[in-house]
DNA sequence: TTTTGAGTTGTTCGA
DNA sequence: GTCGAACAACTCAAA
């Protein structure tokens, strides 16, 4: 099929911004149509979690460098502003196109934002296709014999190796059919994402976003720190981590691309890094189905119990918190690392959430906020599971009773004091905001208040 | 059907 | 210095 005469395909991009193993982008090729690549901003569609400003600085770059993927091809990126209803009929309308495909989503907001979407696409007589793309096992897919969600990681990650893995398409086409008529677009600098203060000098210096720098990324871990991952996982002065998040958050690279690429095996079995790698991928998988499963979850305790927790508002602490100056080395060159690259090594985002929730007693609701504006790789499904993982009141929590202890974890993972010398200049310290061992017991009593 | 055992990431205490 | 126990409650799967 030549399909010269077919109207072209509104491509709606979302969080999948790559040419390569997209398999809405497949479908419209495989119609033969020419394709009309789209991205629509729509904020106030996102419900209670608008892109916070780490990821619109993100998003910036990743449009700039899939608008120039697009270019190098024939074809072009066309911007838009919500509502998006409104915004796909003019482009149909204005291009002649007489679909529309994209990849799914999974967060509430956006579930029903795109089911309302693709049913009155279909009332106006236009195809709407969805697709996935950014998740190895969809949520509806995996569920335990009592036909229920898993709210245990490892039987989930069990009945996730008894399914095919997806296969990557190889497909990545040299050229995209222009179609006969291009809609009208925004620039992207029109969008207002990036900040106008300039605060992102240390994200240039620490990212490259887009499909391109997603693969360079996977590229180097894959050569350079995948053997060594079980054990440099959880040094956070040294690259031991796939740094992928924000890639994979953003759909610059998907899961099964990442999959194929680091699944290996010796001697009839998977090699223990790349099974330490993939049950991490697979965490992510985890985090998606609990949000689709629980989707008042970004918001509200897993278990009910934690609803009568007796947290404190203490605007001050909160505040030290934020900007490193709890008087915690490791705390505090976590949070500065943070700001400073919008990233945070995942053994340290556990003791600062750790030490928010515990030696704070700060809801983790506000830890979650914070993290959702300052993170590159902010994304509601592992936010959530992250937070709710860490102040126990989640599925498969930590126990109420494991409170971290930044100074041994300091010990224990930057013994040289690489990471914390990276981060914490001044010769010393604010005096801590907490004393650890005081904490710790104001901790357990507030926990043990709540059980039955 | 009921029981049993195991389950991402820890710390402290006392022998 | 090292080591085991204690620190809960609940989900899920296998016996």
């Amino acid at each position: 099929m030549t399909g010269a005469g077919n109207p072209p395909v509104l491509l709606w991009f979302r969080q999948d911004l790559r040419l390569s193993d997209n398999p809405a982008l497949a479908a419209a090729l495989k119609r033969g149509s020419a394709v009309i690549p789209v991205y629509i901003w729509a904020p106030d569609e996102e419900g209670d979690w608008p892109p916070g400003a780490a990821s619109r600085w993100w998003l910036a770059q990743s449009l700039k460098s899939l608008d120039s993927d697009l270019q190098a091809r024939g074809s072009r990126l066309i911007v838009s502003r919500g509502p998006t209803e409104e915004a796909l009929n003019r482009l149909a309308s204005e291009s002649g196109a007489a679909a529309v495909f994209w990849n799914r989503r999974y967060e509430p907001a956006a579930v029903a934002r795109d089911t309302r979407v693709k049913s009155s696409l279909r009332d106006k007589g236009l195809l709407a296709e969805s697709f996935n793309g950014s998740l190895l096992f969809e949520p509806w897919t995996i569920q335990n014999q009592s036909g229920t969600p898993f709210r245990v990681f490892t039987p989930f990650w069990r009945t996730c190796l008894t399914k095919p893995i997806p296969l990557p398409s190889k497909e990545v086409p040299r050229r995209l059919r222009a179609p006969e008529k291009w809609p009208r677009s925004l620039e992207i600098a029109g969008l207002n994402l990036e900040p106008s203060i300039d605060w992102a000098a240390g994200f240039r210096e620490a990212w490259q976003p887009g499909e391109p720098g997603a693969a360079r990324r996977l590229d180097r871990f894959r050569n350079e720190a995948l053997d060594q991952y079980p054990e440099d996982r959880d040094k956070p002065g040294i690259p031991g981590t796939s740094g992928l998040s924000p890639h994979l958050h953003f759909g610059e690279i998907g899961p099964a691309q990442v999959w194929r690429a680091i699944d290996s095996f010796s001697r009839g079995g998977r090699t223990p890094a790349a099974e330490a790698y993939l049950r991490q991928l697979v965490w992510r998988e985890f985090a998606h189905h609990l949000l689709y499963h629980f989707p008042d979850s970004p918001h509200a305790p897993l278990r009910p119990e934690f609803a009568g927790f007796p947290w404190k508002k203490k605007p001050e602490w909160f505040k030290a918190w934020t900007r490193g100056r709890t008087g915690y080395p490791l705390v505090d060159s976590g949070m500065r690392e943070l700001w400073h690259t919008g990233w945070m090594h995942n053994r340290v985002r556990m003791v600062v959430a750790s030490f928010l929730v515990k030696h704070l007693l700060i809801p983790w609701q506000d830890g979650a906020a914070w993290f959702w504006d300052t993170l590159v790789d902010a994304d509601l499904a592992n936010n959530t599971l992250g937070w709710q993982w860490v102040a126990g009141c989640g599925a498969d929590a930590v126990p109420y009773f494991r409170i971290f202890n930044p100074a041994t974890q300091a010990a224990k993972f930057d013994p040289d004091d690489i990471y914390v010398r990276r981060w914490v200049k001044e010769a010393a310290s604010p005096e801590p905001i907490v004393e650890h061992g005081e904490a710790r017991r104001r901790a357990l009593d507030a926990f043990a208040s709540i059980r039955k």
